[in-house]
DNA sequence: GGCCTGGTTGAGCATTTTGCTCACTCGAAC
DNA sequence: GTTCGAGTGAGCAAAATGCTCAACCAGGCC
């Protein structure tokens, strides 16, 4: 609620370092930070609590599950009708992110599927979902930039608050 | 590479137990499971090591890094030059995610963002980019479904190779 | 049949980590 | 000055780790 984020500096690094290694023990990041072992472990505890550690479950790849294809379906659907559609795809096991748009009639869905055959059954069954009017498969062909927190970690690390400064934007 | 996927049933009760509680020692998982602790170790050790285990940092949230805005950014770009436009996004640190959609000229860019402001000045930047053509921008308004693998998880870890059978699809 | 191989199991071991408490210090806020 | 929150170093018993070993059972193979 307030402006200030849950995860100040210190937390970050703590974060990063686990980014780094993700089973390091706490007195291995105390050392490693600085920090006495105490601090990271309070630290950690906090973290987890007030969630600001996701679940767990977005760790796993779908790949190594079996579900090699990624698909971006975009659908519209009937807005009064949000949470049933909602409802309706939350029960589709290869959805995997459903996220409503602005405008509210767009609707943006995730999708794993075992291969080209799967997801056509998937979508399907995501048009034949309630409230859901139009739907558009788009396949994803390759991660340009996979999934990542860490460039925005590290700025939180450095202290930065996190609105960069205008100036040096471009540099690359 | 081959059909089958690199993670079993067992593996999938194992991340599933993980899911439930991430910080869950082995021995933990080993006796809730009804598994020796080695096993569980050599499972968990394998997982981790054949890249099942994304990276870290996807379990981080934005919003507790002070990012609470999420926006889905869609991008037209000279599909020849498609490594130039992954570089440069990739070199925005409020991109979180980029993914080429089928088709190739088609990029689908996921952003955080701290407010209104701050996600205007980073589509500048992202419609700035080299090779970038036309972009459109969609406020995410609502998670409707939180990125999850659960459900794939619990179909894996019941033995069921994943294609669901043509028959129950529809019970709510 | 006999012979592998791979995965699981239970046991054991020394070492490390955990979870928790305590007292002390430091800086900022009141 | 005092209070508060946070970090620190120390200490402790209990538990977990990483590792190795031998045994077992399934499957496939000759």
């Amino acid at each position: 609620m307030s402006n200030k984020p849950a995860v100040d500096a210190t937390d970050a690094r703590i974060l990063l370092a686990l980014t780094d290694d993700p089973r390091a023990t706490v007195v291995a990041l105390a050392d490693r930070l600085r920090l006495s072992r105490n601090t990271v472990q309070a630290r950690l505890a906090k973290l987890e609590h007030n969630g600001a550690l996701g679940a767990f479950d977005r760790r796993v790849s779908p790949a190594a599950l079996g579900y090699p294809l990624t698909a971006i379906v975009t659908a519209q659907v009937d807005q009064r009708r949000l949470a049933e559609v909602a409802a309706a795809l939350a029960g589709i096991d290869e959805v995997v992110e459903v996220i409503g748009l602005s405008g509210g009639a767009d609707v943006f869905i995730k999708v794993a599927a075992r291969d080209a055959e799967d997801l056509y059954r998937i979508a399907g069954r995501i048009l034949a979902a309630p409230a859901v009017e139009r739907t558009s498969t788009a396949l994803a062909m390759q991660q340009l930039v996979p999934e990542r927190l860490t460039p925005l970690l590290r700025r939180a690390a450095q202290g930065r608050p996190g609105r960069a400064e205008e100036g040096q934007e471009e540099q690359e």
